[in-house]
DNA sequence: GGCAGGAACTAGAGCGCTCTAGTCACTTGC
DNA sequence: GCAAGTGACTAGAGCGCTCTAGTTCCTGCC
């Protein structure tokens, strides 16, 4: 053990390996190899010296060789944004379903800066057995291709391909709850904000639309286009002040109620007196109290559950009914909902 | 080429290999490892046919082999808190400036169920040749014997030990930045909110002290022991209900600041007509129009991108001058803040 | 014509593990 | 007393790459 650390390229002096250990607790590499892995095949005594002194040496596995050589990686490929809280929930969800099935967790970032491919390509290379696509806009196409190497489970939107499987909230009833809502409190006109091409955003127009029609208010349908972000509901906002108000708004997500929010706050457009608004995904957001989003929540912890669940039941063969899983939204009301004002 | 994928294990067809393609082009494993890394040493013929068979074979290398055999692995690990916005903006940043370097970034999550301790082991096992540590706690003993081992730099607190690089903002000076914001607008009766034992509270409240002694308001000191979620904030502003009002109150970060207007809001107490409330960080949800929180702002990206060049920096054999970087923060008034009312 | 020099390519030894197929010593059962 | 069994341990092949040290062949130059 020399103390080598002093300059040039420093810390030269390679990490131990299985080999350092053996050679140090005199017995051969596949020893150390069932001992560190907690196997059975050693003695209790031998155990414990191997592993004082694999301690020792500060010793630690080596994950390239152990998943190159193993017959099985064992480890879950995850792509999130990180800027996303509603992902961020679900990937610490994962983390916590994925360790007690024996699984490891890689995460791969989706930014402005690297695309989704990107982000699979890394899941791929260092061969994940399957992939969780959280809330991720993937291509139909690549979607299908990626299924033929292993496979994939897409969290909080329809699987956009037959090959993959879904974990999903009901969104059509999550937007249904809202109307009703809305519609209970005496709200007639009532708009969807979009989601534009954003996950989901088609199957929450389509609730949107179908609940309207539901309570006979088909002529009063109105769709705003727009997207995801806060920005995107700040621009309709601007439009329905221009072009005309409704009663009542429902965005695609909490960020473009927060940009909705915001312009109305602006303006002079008091809510919910004047316009009342519901968000979707009961984000921390949502519940900030001079927010107080009335919103539509879905359980990030159970939908992490059910993705881990069915990742595994695929590697191991087990048996998987649907493709899709679909669980219950509830609608949170807060405080920027309310009847319909006298005007 | 099997399609063999029906039932059973399914897609046991393990993925393509170096070897597989260099059948495929009918050249050596060694030339279509050239190939594949893009180094000099093969005809554009060549290439161009090496590649095709790749691609047509849908050969992905195998970053564990890669790792395994180069002699670098040009390996970043990063920690973080996925439910934090101040490191998801963090570790964007450090996507964005490790690649141009030709650096590949390793993401291990810290969250409850994940200490820290936790999150750098699977760093150290992938064999990661630097730690960007961002924000996390970790003992100081451990980060010196992390340090023997690989070049660490913390952001956003000071390095807790002398063998690990900093990058972070002035927190101090933050802090002053906000009680000169405050006593210029007459307010004398400041108190700091603190952050108990997260990073870089330590600082903040030492910035607290300071900047109240050069206002010579050392007597009107006033600290109450929080945390950094905003349920802290929330019990610290139940606290100051009770027990007497400040004229202001500047807290540890953001989520703190948001627990506090919480309760404030509850209890009918008007900011910042009745009190002023700063808060730290100015992530997104300082921005919100609802909260308009007066706070302080560090560059997220220019954290990153020192960080980077800092680990980068080390690994080269770059002169480093100093442990830490220190970059000046800025303060953000928005509407929590206000002149000192009339009583 | 002979040979240096370079471009294009290959052989083969690892990298640090896991895993199969052993070996060896020591019970155990009849 | 001996085959069979069992627990503890080892040898050695391989996982899919990279990298060093070649080899081969062409081109140009005196």
């Amino acid at each position: 053990m020399t103390t080598e650390r002093a300059s040039g390229r420093g810390r030269l002096d390679r990490p131990p390996t299985l080999e350092d250990v053996a050679a140090g607790a005199g017995v051969s590499r596949a020893l150390v190899s069932i001992v560190m892995r907690d196997v059975p095949g050693a003695s209790d005594a031998t155990r414990e010296r191997v592993r004082a002194v694999a301690e020792r040496l500060g010793y630690r596995p080596d994950s390239r060789a152990r998943l190159l050589a193993g017959r099985r990686t064992r480890l879950l490929g995850v792509t999130l944004a990180l800027n996303n809280p509603f992902h961020a929930d679900v990937a610490e969800g994962i983390y916590a379903a994925a360790e007690p099935l024996g699984y490891e967790v890689v995460l791969s970032a989706v930014a402005d800066a690297r695309p989704p491919a990107r982000a699979i390509d890394t899941l791929l290379s260092y061969r994940c057995e399957a992939a969780i696509l959280v809330g991720a806009l993937v291509p139909r196409k690549s979607l299908g291709a990626l299924a033929e190497r292993l496979p994939v489970v897409v969290v909080g939107q329809p699987a956009p391909h037959p090959a993959v499987d879904a974990v999903r909230s009901y969104d059509e009833r999550g937007i249904r709850f809202a109307v009703d809502h809305l519609v209970a409190l005496g709200h007639r006109r009532i708009v969807h904000v979009d989601g534009g091409r954003a996950p989901a955003a088609a199957l929450r127009r389509n609730g949107y639309r179908r609940a309207m029609k539901a309570h006979g208010l088909a002529g009063e349908q109105r769709l705003i286009a727009a997207g995801e972000r806060e920005e995107d509901g700040a621009e309709a906002a601007r439009r329905l002040i221009e072009e005309g108000m409704p009663d009542a708004l429902i965005t695609y997500n909490d960020r473009s109620a927060v940009g909705v929010l915001d312009v109305f706050a602006r303006s002079g457009v008091d809510v919910p007196r004047d316009v009342s608004v519901v968000g979707y995904d009961d984000s921390q957001v949502a519940r900030l109290p001079y927010l107080r989003l009335t919103t539509v929540s879905q359980d990030t912890g159970r939908l992490a559950d059910l993705a881990v669940q069915r990742a595994v039941a695929r590697l191991e063969d087990q048996v998987v009914a649907e493709r899709e899983v679909i669980l219950e939204p509830h609608l949170v009301v807060r405080g920027t909902t309310g009847p319909v004002a006298m005007r």
